[in-house]
DNA sequence: TACATAGTTGCACAC
DNA sequence: AGTGTGCAACTATGT
């Protein structure tokens, strides 16, 4: 008991399974749980309202469950390498805890952190409890290389056997024997209303997804009592265009860390065990292992956000296209399944991932031809569970650049909702102006007849846009953009090193050698 | 080395 | 309603 510690709150807002505040725990007389507030990463131009309500509802949540331990929460504003520096003299702090982010921007301020706070004569200690597994140990295992497939990704995480266990959230009596010094002094320190992060508050709509630890684990339990459908899940199964959510809706959770991923696995681990269930990649295991499998090639490909500079992403000569790029963007794309996609992910904050496909392929290579970065930039700000991991490697594949290569499949904007939702009542929902069109013409408003319209009281081009593109017409000649794209990508050496050189060529090289070999 | 195989979730159309 | 096909034909991995 003798440190003077801050715990670091950056994801990882929780109390269970968080080894680094345990290890804050064990031999400290004083904690300060801190969390800052970083202008990088809380940035009004790149965090929606939505996930600035869902941060600040998990902050109050977190602060509410160190109060009942006696302690409470420090929000600081201002940039970690300057507060913290700060802060280390003011409270005389001798210990930092916190738990391991594999970010590229939390990695390398981290770096300057620890730098400062040896400087500062404080000692670190971090622990690895935002993933199932420690990142790079993946990557040794697979010779230093993250896996490009999930087939691999399986292989290589059997060798690691199952994730370690979750720690359980520490107790009154874990902590009796530490202070957290409070007075009125520290009312600075307080959480953030929303009107400090944002200004268009009003534009919120009902909090359907409420931020917090204490909903996470209230969340989780009910998802697991559903024990049947537990042990059924399949992904592909399950419908993205139902009027709630035939999915969890863990994510924004495992995101900002209320949830630790550990936890939802064992306890998935309980639901199964003597049970016929469902496999990996399709169940609910499968999905946490998706989760890994993106943490893993983030950390192992070098500009993984970016197509420039990414040495396994398809170099494709995208358009720039603000037009198209706002009409997506803003939900009046004139497809409304598209756009009803687009605006449950403005008001709500989450869409189902087979909507996300949709509405990425749109974007990319089906319809549209601008660049998965510039939808990336979109679903970070927009989606509560905007994880730049996952967001980056599954913007990837829907357009086809990296992990997945059959470009030809190309969702249609028309006929892939149809599927799960004939009669488009969740077209309806969200775009109220069309509830009025005809089952038959409601994927289609602009093939109803004048007089549909009109009875429906919305006029295509006038009360709802055209469609901005044909899609039969474009998603062929995008087809063959790839295809070229791809063949481009096999001739050039340079752009993927480990690649065989064109055939011929290397016969060529290879006579050539032998030729050497055997008479010079 | 060369080839086979599989790949979480495409679509349209036939039967 | 489910299954099978053509579409044009990709890559990473395993053997």
């Amino acid at each position: 008991m003798t440190h003077t510690c801050i715990h670091w709150f950056r994801k990882g807002l929780r109390l269970h399974d968080n080894p680094a505040l345990k290890s804050a725990l064990r031999d400290s007389k004083e904690l300060y749980p801190v969390f800052i507030l970083d202008p990088h990463l809380h940035d009004s131009t790149r965090v929606g309202i939505n996930r600035w309500r869902f941060l600040i509802g998990s902050l109050k949540d977190l602060d509410c469950s160190l109060r009942k331990l006696n302690s409470r929460l420090f929000v600081v504003r201002g940039k970690p390498e300057e507060v913290l520096p700060e802060l280390f003299d003011k409270w005389k702090v001798t210990k930092l805890t916190y738990e391991y982010d594999t970010e590229p921007y939390s990695l390398s301020r981290d770096q300057k952190v620890s730098a400062l706070a040896k400087e500062h004569g404080v000692e670190v200690t971090y622990k690895i409890s935002h993933t199932l597994y420690d990142i790079d140990r993946i990557i040794e295992e697979n010779n230093g290389k993250a896996p490009l497939t999930y087939n691999r990704m399986q292989a290589v995480v059997k060798t690691l056997g199952a994730p370690k266990k979750p720690v359980p959230a520490p107790t009154l009596d874990d902590i009796k024997d530490v202070k957290t010094p409070c007075s009125d002094k520290h009312e600075k320190y307080g959480i953030p209303a929303l009107e400090e992060l944002s200004r268009d508050t009003a534009a919120l709509g009902e909090d359907l997804f409420p931020g917090g630890e204490q909903e996470a684990l209230r969340r989780l339990d009910e998802q697991m009592k559903r024990t049947g459908w537990v042990c059924t899940f399949e992904k592909p199964q399950t419908s993205p265009n139902s009027l709630s959510p035939s999915t969890t809706v863990l994510s924004p959770y495992l995101t900002f860390g209320c949830l630790s991923a550990r936890t939802f696995w064992w306890r998935l681990t309980e639901v199964y065990r003597g049970k016929k269930h469902s496999d990996p990649p399709v169940s609910l295991h499968g999905q946490l292992l998706w989760r890994e499998f993106f943490y893993t090639a983030s950390v192992g490909i070098p500009n993984f956000n970016k197509m420039e500079g990414n040495p396994v992403c398809t170099q494709v000569d995208w358009d720039t296209n603000p037009e198209y790029l706002a009409a997506w963007r803003e939900a009046r794309t004139g497809f409304p399944f598209i756009d009803a996609v687009m605006t449950q992910l403005r008001q709500e904050g989450w869409i189902h991932h087979l909507a996300r496909h949709a509405v990425a392929c749109f974007l990319t290579r089906g319809d549209l031809w601008i660049s998965w970065e510039e939808g990336q930039k979109v679903f970070e700000e927009l989606l509560l569970d905007g994880d730049w991991a996952l967001n980056a490697g599954n913007w990837q594949w829907l357009s086809a650049s990296t992990f997945f290569h059959q470009y030809f499949r190309v969702y249609s904007p028309v006929a892939f909702g149809k599927k799960t939702d004939k009669s488009g009542d969740y077209i309806k929902k969200y775009l109220p102006l069309l509830k009025k069109f005809p089952e038959q013409y409601i994927y289609e408003p602009w093939k109803a007849p004048r007089s549909i319209q009109q009875a429906a009281g919305c006029i295509v081009g006038k009360d709802y846009p055209h469609p901005v593109v044909q899609h039969e017409v474009i998603s062929k000649k995008n087809i063959q953009r790839m295809k070229s794209a791809y063949a481009k990508r096999s001739a050039d050496p340079n752009e993927s090193p480990s690649k065989k050189q064109g055939t011929p060529v290397f016969i060529f090289f290879f006579l050539y050698c032998l030729y050497f070999r055997l008479y010079v």
